[in-house]
RNA sequence: GCCGACGUGGUGGAAUUGGUAGACACACUAGCUUGAGGGGCUAGCGCCGCGAGGCGUGUCGGUUCGAAUCCGACCGUCGGCACCA
């Protein structure tokens, strides 16, 4: 052994170790348990940052553990290797996004092999492989066969200038990333999931998920949004039928029909044909749905926004009292939720309330506080009364409670077939069809005879180019005459091949199957997937608490109920660790592109009033100021990442997985600082001395433990206690920062323990073996190299996890707290088998208690045994 | 706006079931080590106080023998809210 730790050598050795023995392969085998650790696969953007290493070396710790705890561990690695990243880098540097993507994962996995987790590489795969994606296009075929899948219009984002549909991410302030150019909303044909029809088991299923945390249950289930509620229609006035053509109704859907007496007015919303129809007609109202238009799809911009309307003019009659009554264009109404209309009640909503007051609409007051006085709602003076309450001036159906009420009025409605009781969900289709080049073709040909055409199965894979360079206007597979032209393969005349991608959600919806069969050549799945699956447990980002996991679980129920599978849930827990954030610095010249620096090119200045000023010095510009904003997630795309190269090349993949593991516990947010990486190293070094001076000394003797002086039954106890303590952290609680400072704890007591004796040192070897043991999974190369070290010929990736040893826990006396009045005032020491009575008596007989109780009357003792006693005097 | 978290020393954090607040580290201070270094070791390190002691977990109130932990109100910070991955 030698006398300095050299984590370079350490680590190729451990590496080596583990590569020839090909330890990390796994094959299904019913002899032992099977254990699926996943962390979620990286997109393959460049360079890995200290998120991915967080992620990965949590999913490393676990998978090790769980090995040593007799699992058979299955640990993937794949990449997301499809996306819009690759697509920008083709655009700003000419490199088509195949070859960059494949370079950045070559990249990638060399940096992620360098901090040694437990992989099997053999079975990796990226999603960008037409082996891999042609199964997206198989099973959306299937799909499509189903009813599963299906096209219908939907909204996107168009940039004018470019001629291209945008990401979400891609509009800044309403305008075009590239371009600046306003962003307008165009309807385009596109392909949807019917996930909608999975909702309910989607959210009844999140009860059963006890393995997944409550807080990304809540919000799937807020996600999915369930509301009961009724349909209710509104028979066009005769104006109305005038325009429309025909004798019909307008649909709102409310979870309020108590309050239909209450209506006022009706709201749609811009896209709602009505209003389409009353525009045609009308410039003031076409020019506000334009407007409306150039708005933004977020809700949450839309909460915010000052509501706007205009009238179309036009009359709805209300089902019971046939008063007419006016239909606004309203901006707050989403055509995409329930209707695309509301019935306006603008006593009872305070949407609706804000509306009316600014458009001296009518309020009628129909539901009164069950208890207190009845009082109309009157803007702006008083204002509108949301909660649920007694029903008044509602004709027949007054003096009812919100559930009566709603039941007679859905009743009465049903009777009238004006009206029923239905459930809403937030949750929308899936929309799958990307107008974008880098991802997986949708296995559609457009026949002018014969319409959408799927691409037979035989013909699958439908093969992406990988040679073209967008130029960031439009798709550049729809300029592509050898892509799209093809023939109909139902009537053989020249046809269109569909040029939209799929979302790369997709891909990312099943590799975590594929892990299980990674080479199944005649089929998606096969019977190894039975074997694996479901994930036992899954680790990856809280930002992917919605999107990810709610359409893997859809996915994994549609194959499912194709046969694939006899599992619904395709994660049996989940580990939601928190992100690393970093600082985020941009630079905005007044005529041109926002440029990001990262925190380590930052230069902090004091301007002369105290205030920071932060610059960066560029090869073209000088240096420049830049705008310091704020902390966000480390990614590519704000520059901020932290790669842990450096970190290793310097300290070691060991100090870099201790380092990240000890800074906080794993599913909090963490702003990066490498101040403490210092203390990771330094414990590490110190491990390694003790280790060194300890086995320097010679041979040990076998221990004997009935032979042990009073401070080697110590420090015996200290190692049992701290393996105990770290089983309990590791393996229940997944706190693993405090198994580190457990483990720190007890190098402490090992360093400052100074026996030389034959059994003192058998005590120290222990101790040295149980802390190498109980490290092992967090820093597995110094750990291999400590066990050899420590005289051991088995190597220590096939030692199982110990267990305490209870007569090494077992102490005759401990020490407890005593309060007088609950502050803490002496500490005794009682025998462990002392009765209650002993411990009250050793209490009050301490002389630091009898100053505090002097010449006052003991009114109680409580006693908690092997804790504390508190005094009341 | 809605939904959900979270507020503890100079810093990261610990306190797992209501029972010793600040474990373990970082930084800092002082000292030691005649090998210069992001080396090693020892001691100190919540605030006030010479001390006894008092005060202290965002603020205010409550429950309790006892509250960082439970309850209520408030303040603040962060995250999510349908084409980033």
């Amino acid at each position: 052994m030698q006398e300095s730790y050299d984590p370079a050598a350490v680590e190729r050795a451990a590496q080596q170790y583990w590569d020839q023995r090909r330890a990390f392969e796994v094959d299904e085998d019913t002899s032992r348990p099977k254990f699926y650790c996943l962390s979620m696969l990286p997109y393959p953007s460049g360079r890995l940052h200290m998120g991915h290493v967080r992620n990965y070396t949590i999913g490393d710790v676990l998978a090790r553990y769980l090995r040593m705890q007799g699992y058979n561990v299955l640990q993937p690695m794949g990449w997301d290797a499809f996306g819009l990243p690759a697509e920008n880098a083709a655009i700003s540097n000419g490199v088509p996004p195949a070859r960059w993507t494949r370079q950045n994962i070559s990249h990638m996995r060399a940096q992620i092999k360098s901090l040694g987790f437990a992989i099997d590489w053999r079975r990796e795969i990226a999603t960008c492989d037409p082996d891999y994606y042609r199964w997206n296009q198989w099973l959306f075929l299937r799909m499509l066969a189903n009813g599963l899948a299906y096209r219908k219009t939907g909204v996107v984002n168009w940039d004018p200038v470019d001629q291209t549909v945008l990401a979400n991410e891609q509009v800044i302030d309403g305008r075009g990333w590239r371009t600046g150019a306003p962003v307008e909303k165009r309807e385009i044909p596109m392909y949807y999931l019917a996930i909608t029809r999975y909702a309910d088991e989607l959210l009844e299923a999140l009860d059963a998920l006890s393995g997944w945390p409550e807080r990304v249950r809540v919000m799937q289930a807020n996600w999915i949004g369930r509301s009961e509620g009724c349909e209710i229609a509104f028979p066009y006035a005769p104006d109305t039928v005038r325009l429309v053509g025909a004798n019909g109704a307008l649909k709102v859907f409310t979870t309020r029909a108590d309050t239909l007496f209450g209506a006022t007015f009706l709201a749609i919303a811009a896209e709602h044909p009505v209003a389409l129809a009353a525009a045609r007609h009308d410039a003031a109202l076409a020019a506000f749905i334009e407007e409306c238009r150039h708005g933004s799809v977020n809700e949450a911009e839309l909460a915010t926004q000052q509501k706007k309307g205009l009238p179309t003019g036009l009359h709805v009659l209300h089902p019971f009292t046939g008063q007419p009554l006016a239909i606004w264009v309203a901006n707050y109404v989403l055509m995409a939720y329930g209707e695309g209309a509301v019935m306006g009640v603008p006593a009872h909503d305070e949407r609706d309330f804000e509306f009316a007051l600014q458009n001296a609409l009518p309020v009628t007051t129909v539901v009164r506080s069950a208890r207190g006085a009845y009082e109309a709602v009157r803007a702006p003076w008083v204002p509108a009364y949301a909660e649920y309450g007694i029903t008044v001036n509602s004709g027949e159906f007054s003096g009812l409670e919100f559930r009566e009420a709603v039941d007679a009025i859905a009743a009465a409605l049903e009777r009238k077939g004006l009206g029923r009781k239905r459930v809403q969900y937030r949750l929308r289709d899936w929309g799958i069809s990307r107008q974008r080049y880098w991802g997986c073709p949708i296995p559609i040909i457009h026949c002018g005879a014969c319409g959408a055409v799927p691409v037979p199965e035989a013909q699958l894979p439908v093969l992406l180019p990988e040679d073209l360079v967008p130029d960031g206007s439009g798709n550049p597979l729809a300029k592509s005459p050898q892509f799209y032209e093809c023939t109909c393969p139902e009537c053989g005349q020249p046809a269109r091949r569909e040029t939209d991608t799929m979302d790369t959600f997709v891909d990312s919806s099943w590799y975590f199957m594929r892990y299980a069969c990674p080479d199944a050549a005649a089929a998606m799945v096969d019977a190894r997937v039975q074997y694996w699956l479901p994930v036992d447990q899954y680790i990856g980002g809280i930002e992917h608490a919605i999107l990810h996991l709610l359409y893997s679980r859809f996915w994994t129920k549609v194959m499912r109920d194709l046969g694939m599978l006899d599992f619904g849930e395709p994660f049996s827990n989940l580990f939601t660790q928190g992100m690393v954030l970093n600082h985020i610095y941009s630079y905005q010249p007044a005529d041109g592109r926002k440029r990001y620096f990262n925190p380590v090119d930052v230069e902090v200045r004091r301007a002369a009033d105290g205030a920071a000023l932060y610059e960066a010095v560029t090869d073209e510009l000088g240096t420049v100021p830049l705008i310091h904003e704020g902390l966000g997630k480390m990614s590519k795309s704000v520059g901020n990442g932290v790669d842990p190269e450096g970190l290793v090349a310097r300290f070691g993949a060991d100090t870099a997985r201790l380092f990240i593991m000890f800074a906080s516990p794993p599913e909090q947010t963490l702003e990066w600082s490498d101040e403490g990486v210092q203390g990771a190293s330094r414990f590490i070094r110190r491990l390694w001395h003790a280790v060194y001076e300890h086995v320097a000394a010679g041979t040990v003797a076998a221990l004997e433990p009935a032979a042990l002086s009073a401070a080697q039954r110590e420090l015996r106890r200290a190692a049992h206690q701290t393996l105990a303590k770290a089983t309990d952290d590791i393996g229940r609680r997944r706190n693993f920062n405090t198994a580190i400072a457990a483990v720190m704890e007890l190098l402490n007591s090992i360093q400052r323990f100074a026996d030389a004796s034959a059994q003192g040192r058998a005590v120290r070897q222990e101790a040295l073996s149980l802390a190498v043991l109980i490290l092992s999974p967090i820093t597995p190369h110094v750990c291999h190299a400590l066990w050899q070290a420590l005289g051991f010929s088995s190597a220590l990736i096939d030692e199982p996890w110990p267990r305490p040893d209870a007569a090494a826990l077992a102490q005759e006396t401990h020490s407890m707290v005593v309060q007088v009045n609950g502050k803490l005032r002496a500490h005794i020491n009682v025998a462990v088998q002392a009765d209650e009575a002993a411990v009250r008596a050793a209490a009050l007989a301490d002389q630091h208690v009898q100053r505090f109780i002097a010449g006052k009357a003991v009114r109680r003792v409580i006693v908690v045994p092997g804790k504390l006693v508190n005094v009341v005097v």
